[in-house]
Parts: C-alpha cells; sequence; structure tokens
RNA sequence: GGGCCAAUAGCUCAGCUAGGUAUGAGCGCUCGGCUGAUAACCGGGAGGUCCUCGGUUCAAAUCCGAGUUGGCCCA
C-alpha cells in the first residue's frame, strides 16, 4: 500500500541512520543468542550483496544517542524511513489490503517458501527495530509527522466518502482562554466516538465549531483596552471595538485548535463553523425569523438581571454567586388611618437586603394561609403594634431592641389583605408608587414564614414581584437606569448608584422611625460572570422567545431524543424545560449577532408617520442576507455583506412611507449555538446537505449544557422546525480537580492537558480520559492512573516489540503464513477465541456510549491474556531456531492478534495505534490505522467451551504456585507431582485436557487428576455456611451458627459429621441441610495445597507434592548455579555470546556431585567452554539453600 | 435556600436496580519468585467505622429518613 510514493527527502531515508531525540539510557541492546546464531548460520549462505543488508542490525547497535528527552527528530524510525523509500504499490479503496490476514492467500511457492533469509525479504521494514522503552512523546512526535505526510486524516475522512452518512455536530467551546481539562475530556470523547463511526464504515460529519461571539469576549477587549464603560466603546467606535473583539476570538481560536490537535483529535480543522462568519449568522437570524413566523417573538417587559457595567441584561445563568455581605434591614410599614382598631401606630414589618429597592415598593405580600400576630411591643413606655407572622415575632421583637411585647389578635394572612400602608419613603421619592392599586396587602405564593413573613414587593425589580404584580395589574416602577443609577423618578437619590445609596436610605427610614432593626447578612449573591460586578434587578424593554407558548411541544419534541444516561433526560431536562420562562434573546451590547429587527421609526420616516407601538405584527424580522440585499434602502451585496451591528446599524427598509430602521440589540450568545445544527451545515444557503443531514445524529456535553446547549437547541428547533434537532445525547460530567474540587484558579489545582501531555503523553492521556465512564458522572481527574495508563501502553508496546526480532529474522509474511493453514495449538485457540469475545463485548460497549468498558475489556485482554499468559506460553516457540508448523502458527496467531488489538485501540490510543499497526503490516496495510474496519468477531475462532477451560487451567496454575510457594519450593526446582482434586466434571476435564500446559507452567514431572467423584486419602474437610440459607431459617441464630460451621473440621465432608460437629462447637444441637453448606477440603500435611476458583466460585484444590529425589535436587540445583552464572555474567557486562571459563566450587560434595550430573546442561546454557581454574577472575561466594558456592568466571576470549 | 448526582482499601473504581459472610478489582505499598519482552513478568501479604446518625428487616454498602462533604443546575 502506498505512503506517499514520491518518496522520503535526501538523507533521511537511510536504514539505520543514527537516531536522535531519544532518552538517554543506561543500557546497550544486546541481540540475542539465537539471533546471532540466525545470523551467523544464514550469513554463510548469504551473497555479498545480501550480507551487507544483513548486517544491518549489527551497525545499529553502535547508534548514536541524541540528548535527552524532548527534542524530537524522529527521521530515523526505520518502519517510516523504509516505507517511504519502498516503490509504491497502488492499491485501491476496495482491495481491503488491511485485511489481508483474514482473506488469506498461499504463497506460490508453497508453505515453506514464505520462511526466507532475511535478507531477502523486500519488505524488511515490516517487523522493524522500535524503542526499547514506550515513549510516548517520540511515538507521538513520529506519527504527528507522519500523519502530515501520509496526509491521514484526509485518507481516512476520504476513504468513508461512500459510507452511509453520520451528522454529528460539535458543540463549539467558547473562545475564551485555552482548553482546559473539561474541554480536553470532551474533545477526546467526540474523537474516540468519530473514529469509532468512521470503522464502523460512517461517512461522519466533524466539523468542529467556536462559539466567538458575547458579553466575555467584549469584557476581555475592554480589558485590554483599558475601558471602563459603554461610553467608552462608544468613544472608541463601534466599527473598531467590534473588529477588536473579531481579532481577539480569531486569536483564541487560533489556541483552542492547536490545544485540541496537540492530543490527536481529527476534526476537520481547516474549516470550522465560526458564530461570527455572516453565513453562520444567517442560519441564527433564518431560525429566528422562523420563530416570529410562528408568533413566538415578542417584546416586553420581564425583570431581568442587569450588569450595571456591562449595561446589559444577563442570563441567568451568566450569573456567579459569591459570598457577600449586605445590609439587612427590618423595616416598619405604617399601616394606614384606620386600617386597624388599634390606636397606637401599627405597622407592617418586612425585612430586606436591598435597601435600595424600597424607593420602587409597590405592595406588601402575606401567605394567606399562615397566622399573623398583632403585636403590642414597648419600648421606653411606648407601645407600637407590629403585625408579623406568629413564629417569626420572637425573634423580630428581640432584633428591635423592645423592653418587652404583649401577644395581641391572632389572623390569617388572608385577613391582612386590602389593608393600606404608607409608603416609608414618600418624602424623599415624590414620584413613589401611589396609584390605583399600589401600597396595598396581597396574598403571594413566595411568602415564607421566614424572618418577618411579610414581604416587601417592588414589581420593578424582582421578579417574582414582577409577575405577581403583572397579575394584579399593577404598573411597574422603576426608576433605576441600565448603569445601575437613580433616575429623576427616585427622588432624593436620583444620581447615586444603587447600591451606594443603601447607606443614605438606611439613614433616612431611621430618621422617619421606621426602622426596626439595621444588621449585616452575608449570603450569596449574584454576580456579573465576566466583570464580577453584582447583578441588580430590574424591568426593562427586552426580546423573547415566547417558550413558554410551546412547553407541550418541548416536552413531546425531547421524548424524540435519546439521551446517554437516559435519566438526565427525564429528570433534569423535564424539569429546566417544565420550569423555563420565556427566552430573553436580547442584549444591548455590540459583539453579538444583531437582532435582525426593524421597526417604523417616526424620525426617520418622510411625512407624518408615528412610530412603532411595540406591536410585533408591524415590525419586519429579517431572515436571510438574500432578504436583507432585497429590501434595505441601501445596496449591499448578500454573499459578502457581513452582518454586524456596525453594518447593518446604517441599513434602513422603507415600505410605502414608514421608514424602518434597526431594534439596536443583539442576541443573547447561547442563541448562537442554538442553531449550530443547521449552522454547521451551511443552511439556510446550503438547502441539500438540509435535507440529507438534519437533525444530528449525535451530540456529546457535559451535563451543565442540559440548561445550555441542550435546552437551547431545543428550543431553537422547536421553535423553528417544530423538532428536536438532534437524536442522541451523550452527556458527560466534569473534571474535577484530584482533590474532589472543581479546577479552579483561585483554589490553584487546574492542570492543563499541555502539563498532562507532557508528563505522560497525549495517548496515556486519552486513555485515562477514556476510561472514565461518560454517562453523567464527574470525572476526578489522577495522575496516578495516568501513570498506569502509560504502563498498560508500554505493557502493549513490550507485548508488540517481543515478537519483531524474531519474525524479522524469519522473514515472516503474514500475506503467506496464514491462520487457515496454520496448525494451531491449543493456546493459539484460545487467544484468538478471546479475541473474538472482547472484540464482540467492546463492540457492545462502545454502541451503548460505554468506551470505559470497552477500554477495560481490551486492557485486560492485554495485560492478562497477552502479555500474562499467551506470551509467556508461547516464548519457547519463537526461540525454536528450525521452521516449524509450531512457529509459524504462533506467528500468525500473535500477528493476528496484535493487529486487531490495534484496531480496537485505535480510537482511544491514536499515536501509538498508529506505530504499532504501521510496524506490523508495513506496505500491505492501509496508509493508517484509522482506515480500518472495526475488527468483526469472526465465529470460526470463536471457542467459549476452550476459554473456560484456559481461564480454569489458569486457576490451577496460580494455585499451584501458591501452595509451591507455601512449600517454599521455587519454580526452579521442579516438583514430582501436581494433584488437581477438582470439585466438579468440567474443571477435571479441562485439566484433563491440559495436562501439558499446566505441568510446563507449573514445572512439574507429572501432573495427576482427582475426579469429583473420587476421594483422595489424608483430607481433611471444613464447611461454609451459605448465609442466604441460614438467614431465613434461623433468624437471630443465624450469625451465630454460621461461625460454628465455619470453625469446625471433620473427617469425612459430610452432613451427619459436620452436624456432630457443629453441635459440639456450639453446645446444641442444631438442624442442618445440604443447602446450608459446602464443603471445602482441608491440606494434608506434607503436601501443600491451595482452593482454585473461578470467578468466585471454588472450584476444587490443587496439591504440590514437594517431596525430593535425587533427581529433582540434581536440576534443582543445577539450575541454581545457572541462575548465579547468568547473574554474574550480567554484572561483567558480557555479551551474549561471549564464552566463559567457571571455576565451581561447591562446599559440599553431595551437592556438588549431584550439580556435576548437569554439566553440560549448564555449560550449555552459560554458554562455558570449559570448566577449570579462573585466577583472576569475577568470584562470589553464593548461599543456595544453605549451601555454600564459591563461583568465578572469566571470559575466555580476555585471555 | 431548592432540585438532581456522588461518597466503598493509600489512589481510581466495581458491587447498590432484584438486601444474605466485603475471599471486591486494578494500581500503589510490602515480602518472595522469575530472569533469552527484564524500567517486563509471576505469587504471597498488609491495608476498609462501605461519609455520619437514625429507621425497616432475622439480616443493610445495598431499601427509607435526616445530616455532612463535594459536583452540576436553579434561586
Amino acid at each position: 500500500m502506498p505512503r506517499r510514493q514520491e518518496g522520503g527527502r535526501p538523507g533521511r531515508a537511510r536504514r539505520g541512520a543514527p537516531r536522535i531525540g531519544r532518552r538517554q539510557r543506561n543500557r546497550t541492546r544486546r541481540p540475542n543468542r539465537r539471533l546471532q546464531a540466525l545470523f551467523i548460520r544464514r550469513l554463510v549462505a548469504a551473497r555479498p550483496s545480501e550480507r551487507d543488508r544483513a548486517e544491518t542490525p549489527r551497525l545499529r547497535r553502535g547508534r548514536t544517542r541524541g540528548p535527552g528527552r524532548g527534542v524530537v527528530v524522529g527521521r530515523g524510525h526505520a518502519a517510516r524511513t523504509a516505507r517511504l523509500t519502498l516503490p509504491a504499490i497502488p492499491v485501491s479503496r476496495d482491495s481491503r489490503a488491511g485485511d489481508a490476514i483474514t482473506s488469506p492467500t498461499v504463497g506460490p511457492d508453497g508453505t515453506e517458501s514464505h520462511l526466507t533469509a532475511a535478507a531477502d525479504c523486500p519488505d524488511m521494514s515490516r517487523f522493524a527495530e522500535v524503542d526499547d522503552q514506550y515513549e510516548p512523546d517520540t511515538v507521538e512526535s513520529r506519527v504527528f509527522e507522519y500523519w502530515d505526510e501520509a496526509d491521514a486524516y484526509e485518507k481516512a475522512k476520504r476513504h468513508r466518502s461512500d459510507g452511509e452518512e453520520f451528522f454529528f455536530v460539535d458543540g463549539p467551546p467558547y473562545t475564551s482562554g485555552a482548553a482546559h481539562m473539561g474541554t480536553t475530556w470532551n474533545k477526546t470523547l467526540k474523537d474516540a466516538y468519530i473514529r469509532y463511526k468512521r470503522m464502523c464504515g460512517y461517512d461522519v460529519t466533524d466539523r468542529p465549531g467556536y462559539d466567538m461571539h458575547g458579553l466575555p469576549i467584549e469584557t476581555k477587549v475592554e480589558e485590554k483596552l483599558g475601558f471602563e464603560n459603554k461610553k467608552d466603546i462608544e468613544a472608541f467606535g463601534e466599527e473598531n471595538f467590534i473588529d477588536e473583539c473579531k481579532s481577539f476570538a480569531e486569536e483564541q481560536l487560533e489556541g483552542l485548535q492547536s490545544d485540541f490537535q496537540s492530543f490527536g483529535v481529527w476534526m476537520d480543522w481547516d474549516d470550522p463553523y465560526k458564530t461570527v462568519d455572516p453565513e453562520y449568522m444567517e442560519a441564527a437570524w433564518w431560525g429566528f425569523s422562523k420563530a416570529h413566523d410562528r408568533g413566538l417573538v415578542e417584546q416586553g417587559k420581564r425583570s431581568i438581571s442587569q450588569c450595571p457595567r456591562c449595561e446589559t441584561a444577563i442570563a441567568n445563568n451568566e450569573v456567579e454567586y459569591e459570598h457577600v455581605d449586605d445590609p439587612s434591614i427590618y423595616v416598619k410599614f405604617e399601616l394606614g388611618e384606620g386600617e386597624d382598631e388599634h390606636d397606637e401606630p401599627s405597622y407592617l414589618v418586612i425585612w430586606t437586603t436591598t435597601p435600595w429597592t424600597i424607593p420602587a415598593n409597590t405592595f406588601v405580600a402575606v401567605d394567606p394561609e399562615a397566622t399573623y400576630r398583632a403585636v403590642a411591643a414597648e419600648r421606653d413606655g411606648d407601645t407600637e403594634i407590629l403585625y408579623l407572622e406568629e413564629s417569626c415575632v420572637e425573634d423580630v421583637v428581640e432584633r428591635g431592641g423592645y423592653d418587652g411585647y404583649e401577644l395581641g389578635e391572632e389572623l390569617p394572612g388572608e385577613e391582612l389583605v386590602g389593608r393600606r400602608y404608607e409608603h416609608p419613603l414618600h418624602e424623599e421619592v415624590p414620584d413613589a408608587p401611589d396609584f390605583e392599586g399600589a401600597l396595598e396587602v396581597y396574598d403571594a405564593d413566595y411568602v415564607e414564614a421566614d424572618r418577618t413573613g411579610l414581604v416587601h414587593s417592588a414589581p420593578g425589580h424582582g421578579e417574582v414581584d414582577f409577575e405577581r404584580g403583572q397579575e394584579l395589574g399593577l404598573d411597574v416602577f422603576c426608576p433605576v437606569g441600565p448603569d445601575g443609577v437613580f433616575e429623576d423618578a427616585a427622588g432624593e437619590y436620583a444620581g447615586e448608584f444603587v447600591k451606594d445609596a443603601d447607606d443614605g436610605i438606611i439613614a433616612d427610614l431611621d430618621r422617619a422611625g421606621l426602622l426596626l432593626a439595621s444588621e449585616e447578612y452575608h449570603h450569596d449573591y449574584g454576580h456579573c460572570w465576566r466583570c464580577d460586578t453584582p447583578i441588580i434587578q430590574m424591568v426593562t424593554d427586552q426580546w423573547f422567545i415566547t417558550v413558554t407558548d410551546i412547553k407541550a411541544e418541548l416536552l413531546a419534541n425531547m421524548e424524540d431524543s435519546e439521551w446517554y444516561p437516559s435519566e438526565a433526560r427525564d429528570n433534569r431536562f423535564r424539569d429546566f424545560i417544565e420550569d423555563s420562562p420565556d427566552w430573553n434573546v436580547s442584549r444591548q451590547r455590540y459583539w453579538g449577532i444583531p437582532i435582525p429587527i426593524w421597526t417604523p421609526d417616526a424620525e426617520a420616516s418622510d411625512g407624518d408617520v408615528e412610530g412603532w407601538d411595540g406591536d410585533v405584527d408591524d415590525a419586519i424580522v429579517v431572515g436571510t442576507r438574500e432578504e436583507l440585499a432585497e429590501r434595505v434602502d441601501q445596496s449591499i451585496d448578500p454573499e459578502s455583506v457581513d452582518v454586524h451591528k456596525d453594518t447593518v446599524d446604517d441599513l434602513t427598509i422603507t415600505e410605502g412611507d414608514v421608514t424602518y430602521t434597526r431594534v439596536p440589540d443583539v442576541f443573547d450568545v447561547w442563541l448562537d449555538s442554538s442553531v449550530a445544527s443547521w449552522g454547521t451545515i451551511g443552511y439556510p444557503k446550503n438547502e441539500a446537505a438540509f435535507e440529507r443531514l438534519w437533525p444530528a445524529d449525535l451530540i456529546m456535553e457535559a451535563h451543565d449544557q442540559t440548561r445550555g446547549w441542550f435546552w437551547s437547541q431545543l428550543g431553537m428547533g422547536s421553535a423553528a422546525l417544530d423538532q428536536v434537532p438532534y437524536k442522541e445525547v451523550l452527556m458527560h460530567g466534569w473534571a474535577l480537580a484530584e482533590d474532589g474540587r472543581k479546577m479552579s484558579k483561585s483554589i490553584g489545582n487546574i492542570v492543563a492537558p499541555r502539563e498532562a501531555i507532557e508528563r505522560h503523553g497525549a495517548d496515556p492521556m486519552r486513555l485515562f480520559l477514556l476510561g472514565q465512564n461518560p454517562q453523567g458522572d464527574d470525572m476526578r481527574f489522577s495522575w496516578d492512573e495516568m501513570e498506569n495508563r502509560e504502563r498498560d501502553l508500554n505493557i502493549l508496546w513490550n507485548v508488540f516489540r517481543f515478537p519483531l526480532p524474531y519474525m524479522r529474522l524469519d522473514g515472516f509474511d503474514p500475506g503467506a503464513v496464514t491462520l487457515d493453514g496454520a496448525e494451531l495449538e491449543t493456546v493459539d485457540e484460545w487467544i484468538l477465541s478471546r479475541l473474538q469475545s472482547v472484540t464482540a463485548e467492546m463492540t457492545d460497549e462502545w454502541d451503548a456510549y460505554r468506551q470505559d468498558k470497552a477500554l477495560d475489556a481490551l486492557l485486560g485482554f492485554v495485560v492478562e491474556d497477552i502479555s500474562r499468559f499467551y506470551i509467556q506460553v508461547v516464548r519457547e516457540r519463537m526461540w525454536e531456531e528450525a521452521d516449524s508448523a509450531s512457529k509459524e502458527a504462533a506467528y500468525a496467531t500473535l500477528y493476528r492478534v496484535l493487529v486487531e488489538t490495534t484496531k480496537l485501540l485505535a480510537p482511544y490510543a491514536p499515536f501509538v495505534s498508529e506505530e504499532i499497526y504501521g510496524t506490523l503490516t508495513g506496505e500491505a496495510g492501509y496508509d493508517t490505522v484509522h482506515m480500518c474496519e472495526w475488527p468483526e468477531v469472526d465465529e470460526r475462532f470463536r471457542d467459549p467451551e476452550l476459554e473456560a477451560d484456559v481461564g480454569i487451567v489458569a486457576a490451577v496454575e496460580e494455585a499451584g504456585s501458591n501452595a509451591r510457594q507455601q512449600a517454599e519450593r521455587k519454580l526452579r526446582w521442579p516438583v514430582k507431582r501436581v494433584v488437581v482434586a477438582a470439585d466438579d466434571a468440567r474443571s477435571a476435564e479441562a485439566v484433563d485436557r491440559h495436562r501439558g500446559l499446566l505441568r510446563d507452567r507449573l514445572n512439574a514431572r507429572e501432573i495427576e487428576l482427582i475426579g469429583p467423584d473420587t476421594d483422595w486419602g489424608e483430607l481433611a474437610y471444613t464447611a461454609r455456611a451459605d448465609m442466604s440459607v441460614l438467614g431465613p431459617t434461623f433468624g437471630d441464630e443465624a450469625g451465630e451458627i454460621m461461625n460454628a460451621i465455619n470453625a469446625v473440621s471433620v473427617a469425612e465432608p459430610t452432613l451427619s459429621a459436620l452436624s456432630a460437629a457443629v453441635a459440639e462447637e456450639l453446645g446444641r444441637d442444631v438442624e442442618l441441610t445440604e443447602e446450608m453448606i459446602s464443603f471445602n477440603t482441608e491440606t494434608p500435611a506434607g503436601i501443600e495445597g491451595t482452593a482454585f476458583d473461578v470467578d468466585g466460585d471454588d472450584r476444587g484444590v490443587v496439591y504440590v507434592d514437594t517431596t525430593l529425589t535425587e533427581d529433582i535436587e540434581s536440576e534443582g540445583y543445577a539450575r541454581e548455579v545457572v541462575r548465579r552464572i547468568q547473574e554474574m555474567r550480567k554484572e561483567l557486562d558480557l555479551d551474549i555470546e561471549a564464552e566463559i571459563r567457571v571455576d565451581l566450587d561447591i562446599r559440599d560434595d553431595r551437592v556438588a556431585d549431584l550439580v556435576d550430573r548437569h554439566r553440560d546442561l549448564i555449560a550449555d546454557e552459560v554458554r562455558a567452554a570449559e570448566f577449570g581454574a579462573v585466577e583472576d577472575g569475577h568470584e562470589r561466594v553464593w548461599d543456595v539453600e544453605s549451601v555454600e558456592m564459591d563461583i568465578s568466571i572469566e571470559a575466555v576470549s580476555e585471555r
């Protein structure tokens, strides 16, 4: 398969070129002895021209080491460079070259022909030497470069261009700051699922998006330019300011783009959708105009959160709550004459933390159901009547510093309703509400029996006050301007910033004798999320999409989307929809999509025209740039016009006598992203794509988007198209810091993805992130876990590089030596079956959006099955020098397993997968592993019975190792026999079938099997109680009986024997049944035994007979000697093939004699040319099983 | 202040929907083994108030209630 057939640039394609940029290592790589032997043997036969090439690996040994980690050149990677120089073999997209191993071809010369000498192999780059150690950064650098050279992303994408389309929509991150761990998790998930879907054959839409408008950027730019408020912006000029915002947003975008690319996200980085592009802005206009067509747009007064610095409404979810100290005042509102029976002055007592809202007080609210008391409170001989909710009386009187009080009449809240009172600040604020209906007590459902039980209500400010005021038909009085400064209507307070006016208001109330108590209150108060200014509630004119009118539709549409996890949709999301108010989409700012509404303007019109009366039917809502160009008085080009505020504000529309001017507001930035599902495909301009793709197949974001993007899309989609714009939602959590709290600057616990990549690499970071449950739960960041993932990949790396030297030397050709022709052995069949099971499990998990569980299965397979079992068992077969069917089968099996594993890993760790895949497949594979098909289960290799067998055998082996250790018999010493007492036929069967395997693994001379129906002599038995049976039967006594059953031991495993023993233990008889107990065997003396279990179920016992015989001792000691000599060879840093002379002095004649019997074995293993006196060699005295051995060695060549 | 979610070994988490001895998993730690993948691999061991307090039950990590801490959302 071609990889950039124009080849490498000069000078970089030489095989064996010095490698730079690798970490310094102490160890040097030594070719192993068998490899040396092979070389020597083959060199003899090789022609001179071939010899040069065959020697290449030797030359590499002295390779230059580069500087430390971090400086990466990566040109020297043998696989890559070789690939680049080789002639290209064109491969059509359908040729499925990567699957050659599944559709085997037989070599032209029959099965023997593939084992050619390395020098003859045309494709030696395959199975090329790789780094000893997995180093993420060098792998990643090489792969980045390779992707670039090979156009890997484009190829992978093009490869699926005929596939079924899958419309993924990227939720656009906001372009401020750099990528943090949460965004990183999000993008990594997206990347993984896109890769997975591609591997499954889909043509996936992968256009990334960026949210680039809005107040956050405005405030950053204001900061940069040193602006204080809107007046500075006006002085600077709107156009200039918008330009600044645009370039700032673009700058931020670049930072994000490179961050996302740094951890291998493959999206269409050359063509992201940007909410600031005219084409995208048009999508918002279009959606809004559709909502207008349905009558869902209106202008109206609403109580909103206003940032007085930014001078705009901000969304509730843009309000951040912070701890602050505010005034906490109790104020007496004097009842009017004749409003009650008392002669003393009477007051309604209210409590507030916002004294500045008192000028706008319009009514007092009570709970009609609650009980109120008239309280005669006395101070300095004066008595006054206070009306309070009864549970609040004591507290208020105490705060008021009264000398004493008497409880007067008791009355339900509804009896207070209708009473009139005087405005407490009517002197300071002459315009204060006193209109019809004002200054009265009303009932309201927001009243609680808290503080005083009476609530000061100002419909010009508070949200609930406003709503109740509307219901009651009360006028709205709000004497505050958008900048938070009191206007003229505020009387004496005019010109003062509201918060600054608090003290004066409190003083005035005090002077009027209306201040009952004044304290400080520590609580959470809303602040502007951008500039940290305390927000104020006030009523202003805003534009709304009246989503409350289509609430039923929203709920019904919501049901059309599938959520993972599903509870999120049915709880949080539904709740939010049900409670959501109309959507305020207007902002009184600059950097946003201008609201496309033009209203009749008396001043701009010729002749006698009235201005707009607020009826939205009289307004013009423009839906597209085309329409704009057609309707406006000025001449503009719809293709090129930028529709930002500075441009469109100058455009007018004239129809008949009436000239319309644009409403100056811009959209709430949440509206921008709400149209992403059609904005990203260029709708309304690009209708074809919309028809084909919309709605989105999948979106995935964190749970904060329930109230954000999940909601805004549903609202906008429903308003514009009466449909939910997405089919599936994967809702993940937040990235928390190691301490379990959210990452935040103030706490200083932020971990940037860059830091994680530097410390452990992008693949390990991705593995960590993708190993987290993606459904709803928050993720707890952990350096430890990331290190573990790096270690997992290191194991994979070792597994992958282990067979390479052998395959390379033998010229293994996976195209010729296939599984179908191979004489598979049991372990081969087993690992292939495991591969099928893991593939099946992973596919299920991916499809259920639990890629984390799929990853667990994969890593378990790599670590447990391949590394700890298969490789261990198969090593000897690979060491064989001669060609053999067994070796071929091992090669073919391991090759298949590794390639498939790499594919399964590809969505998680795209870098290391690429390198492994490239090295394994060479020219025969796809240009990138990410073009591969997701592995399918090959039923031919699936053998659940065999998997169960080996599971049992592995359990027996583990137990055997345990028993060996208890007997203090090292694996180096053979044991006479291993007895397996199987509890069930299935276990016996498995052991019987795999005796040979067990014998090897346990270094036993013999495996003896005791079937389930046979007792083995000299065994005692213990019982284990089943609490689920004991509990219901014995109730209170169950625990005690359980302990007794577990404690006793009997000679035979029968109920009667046990009953007797338990009765004795307990001191009384209990009636036991078979169901209550299960018997376990107990180790007899002299022989060590350990129970083995499969998935927690005991299946039998393994006994290791460690009786020594001369034969065993002889081999055991000999191997001890070998081991010591090998150790000493290492200490001398001898080459593997270097021959030595050994001087062996064993200070025990019997042992010396035993060892001597294995002289040949020792000589062979340690490459001893001779035994004899060593005078000036390396000498050590060892203690082997309490026998002193004096060993000296020296290299013979040194003499 | 309200809604939703979480809390289990030093770390990251299973187990909780259908209550039944926490032989929990991986990693880490520790002791031992292996030593031709060796910064790999294998075995043993230590390590838990299952956040707290109540309740239901013969029996609660699991079900119920209250609280604590953390997270998200909303005020």
